[in-house]
DNA sequence: AGCGCCTACCGCCAGC
DNA sequence: AGGCTGGCGGTAGGCG
């Protein structure tokens, strides 16, 4: 809104996302934004927010008697800017009527692909967060968010493996475990594995349990060491090792970015 | 940084 | 014959 600075046009849409970042500070004290958000949400226009969007939102007074969330670090301030909002400093995104907001960046996607999931169909928005996969594995091949993982999953006997492994990261996910899970031989199941999901049993597992990984430690303040134990890496130094292989970076240098 | 150990992966092959 | 299955063992690479 502020780069095109087309608010009439943003009034003939049916939902505004308000993105956060850089500049919400600024934003929030733009009246001439404020007041189209207002006149937005009377409307009865969808409006959402990703990260510290939620301020904006705030800022125009539309978050009071409502819940909402934000990025975690920015909970305790949109507690003092929205009186009487619930602020559920955990969720991924809320609703609240017809406002959305959701935590740390990569949950927007989340509330974005939640959002066309009631516009259209749960089909529509696996197959959108599937081309989102296939676009934003090319640069660097690292981008994984647990939605896109849960697109990826099959629909035969081994979406039913991937959703058990997702329940159970911290447990024994070994190739022999896994196998005796799906009641196959090591041999058998490591090949139907790898021809049914498109990659080899570990280094799956490992992808879970990384990207379970960043998302606690994004939007999350607990120690390494327990995320670590809360996502079956048997400790500490191999959380690291496997955070480092999958980002480039390494989990303290990740939090940072987003603290 | 390094080293021995262990697991995962996969080609190979025999059996059904 | 040809496909599926599952055990074996070599190799690579991660882990402690």
């Amino acid at each position: 809104l502020i780069a095109h600075a087309s608010f009439e046009e943003a009034l003939d849409a049916d939902t505004l996302l308000i993105s956060g970042g850089i500049g919400y500070a600024d934003a929030a004290q733009d009246e001439r934004l404020l007041a189209v958000l207002r006149d937005a949400a009377g409307r009865g226009i969808r409006l959402g927010s990703i990260c510290t969007g939620s301020l904006i939102l705030a800022a125009a007074g539309l978050l009071g008697g409502r819940r909402a969330t934000t990025h975690w670090a920015y909970a305790e301030e949109l507690r003092r800017r929205a009186p009487g909002c619930e602020v559920e400093e955990d969720a991924i995104y809320v609703r609240s009527a017809d406002i959305y907001s959701s935590a740390g960046v990569s949950a927007g996607m989340d509330l974005a692909l939640a959002l066309v999931e009631q516009d259209w169909s749960r089909d529509v928005s696996l197959a959108v967060a599937q081309q989102l996969v296939l676009y934003l594995k090319r640069p660097g091949g690292q981008s994984q968010f647990s939605r896109m993982l849960e697109a990826q999953r099959n629909d035969d006997s081994f979406g039913a493996l991937q959703r058990w492994i997702e329940d159970h990261v911290a447990g024994d996910l070994s190739i022999a475990a896994m196998a005796d899970h799906m009641a196959m031989s090591v041999r058998q199941f490591s090949r139907a594995f790898r021809d049914r999901v498109h990659d080899t049993p570990a280094r799956y597992v490992e992808r879970i349990r990384v990207e379970r990984a960043r998302r606690s430690i994004s939007e999350g303040r607990s120690p390494l060491k327990l995320v670590a134990r809360e996502c079956g890496f048997h400790n500490e130094q191999a959380l690291r090792r496997a955070f480092h292989r999958q980002m480039g970076i390494a989990p303290v240098d990740y939090r940072q970015r987003f603290a």
